[in-house]
DNA sequence: GATTATTTACTTAGTCCTTAGTAAGTTCCA
DNA sequence: TGGAACTTACTAAGGACTAAGTAAATAATC
């Protein structure tokens, strides 16, 4: 199916029939389907999921939705950009303190996530869905982890050059590892909610970075309760 | 579709018209059926992947399939277990040898694994897509966690009994984090194994463990070669 | 040890449903 | 009055799966 069928692809991306600029009222419509489609596209994937299902969704016919959207793929390219929290909530979150303050954050994070249990396996789904090269949104996870690792490392370049890091590790391997394991927790606590606590688990490994990382000592926090800082 | 469509679903596991006991050809032929499937839904999925595809690839119509599995879900179930080396190998590497030395092994489990990359992006593939209950292997794989994270959980506790590992970790959250961080490497490399590399990620996560978690300081291993121990 | 009966391992043909996408027309708002 | 935002009606292909029959190997019987 990927293989040969690269002849006549239909139009991606852009609307059919429309030309010129969008109403409110279209926008709004928009915005309800890639709502709609997020969260099918959650339970069920992008190959486990027809245009009926969305369409139903919302409330309109499925060459309604080609309309907007122009094909299946154009609809996923929606999401993909729109619902794109994750990765600009993160970037914001470490980009505002640096170093290893931004380790400390973790926990919140982790918070937020458990929350929005659906953006978490709508990322965790749709990854999994594109990691072939050839798959339809295959360059723009590549792109977006690149980034995420660019910015954690940026992260702990900053810890290192401020003397609160320890120098002898790798930022650019350290991102790795901090991103994957967020991941894998996260993977783990979609799969399995009754026996992994995602908060729980976060916090512990932010806890083992920050003793790992930290060139001096940490105040010890077993015991000792938030106020400690008040 | 996965709510509805609870009444009268095909027999799913075994194989139709056979009752008796298969015939050596037939079990090679499985085989063959298994192995084909295990590389096409590594690629596209099991949702992304039609059973035409696997029986094309293995030379057998689509109703000689069927014979063999009675069903999409029964093919996807053989291939669950049959392809079952990860965690086997996994176990028995970790079980082999206790404690400290079980992480010195994690470069090579990374180097079978970027032997096999196929299979390792078939996990990554069949998690995702099975991560709701109600999908067709999700008890599978949470119990394949649960058994992997009591694997390692067991491992860290021999090493703290040992006195070679601290004692003020625990072990369960820290089976999560291996998990993860390996799961989340492994992912980041199908994606873009140009930036990630497997091994040299994993090892470097090794070291970070070891100390971590060493309760005696590991000889510096840098500069070092490995015919120190001869 | 040849014949008969049974079973495995298929095939051909066909069912019925769902799939994404098209063509052409309609409504309604700016 | 022109374009955005739809709808109805349709197509062609692909989806899993069934029914019924056949070739060949195995097992049972005389």
């Amino acid at each position: 199916m990927t293989e040969n069928s690269d002849a006549r692809k239909p139009a991606v991306g852009r609307a059919r029939g429309r030309t010129k600029a969008p109403t409110a009222k279209g926008e709004e419509r928009r915005r309800e389907i890639v709502a709609a489609a997020s969260e099918l596209f959650a339970r069920a994937g992008f190959r486990g999921t027809g245009m009926a299902e969305v369409a139903q969704r919302v409330g309109i016919t499925e060459p309604g939705l080609l309309y907007h959207f122009g094909s299946k793929e154009g609809l996923l390219r929606a999401v993909v950009e729109h619902r794109d929290l994750r990765s600009q909530a993160f970037a914001r979150d470490i980009a505002a303190v640096g170093g290893l303050q931004a380790l400390r954050e973790m926990p919140a994070f982790a918070h937020r996530n458990r929350e929005q249990p659906g953006l978490a396996k709508l990322f965790a789904v749709l990854l999994a869905e594109n990691l072939d090269p050839g798959d339809p949104e295959h360059d723009f996870f590549v792109r977006r982890y690149r980034e995420m690792r660019a910015v954690v490392a940026g992260m702990i370049r900053e810890g290192q050059r401020g003397g609160e890091m320890r120098a002898d590790v790798s930022p650019e391997l350290k991102a790795i590892e901090i991103l994957a394991a967020l991941d894998g927790i996260a993977s783990q606590w979609l799969l399995d909610p009754e026996e992994v606590d995602l908060v729980i688990s976060i916090e512990e490994y932010a806890r083992t970075l920050i003793r790992d990382l930290a060139t001096d000592p940490e105040p010890a926090e077993t015991g000792a309760p938030e106020e400690v800082q008040g």
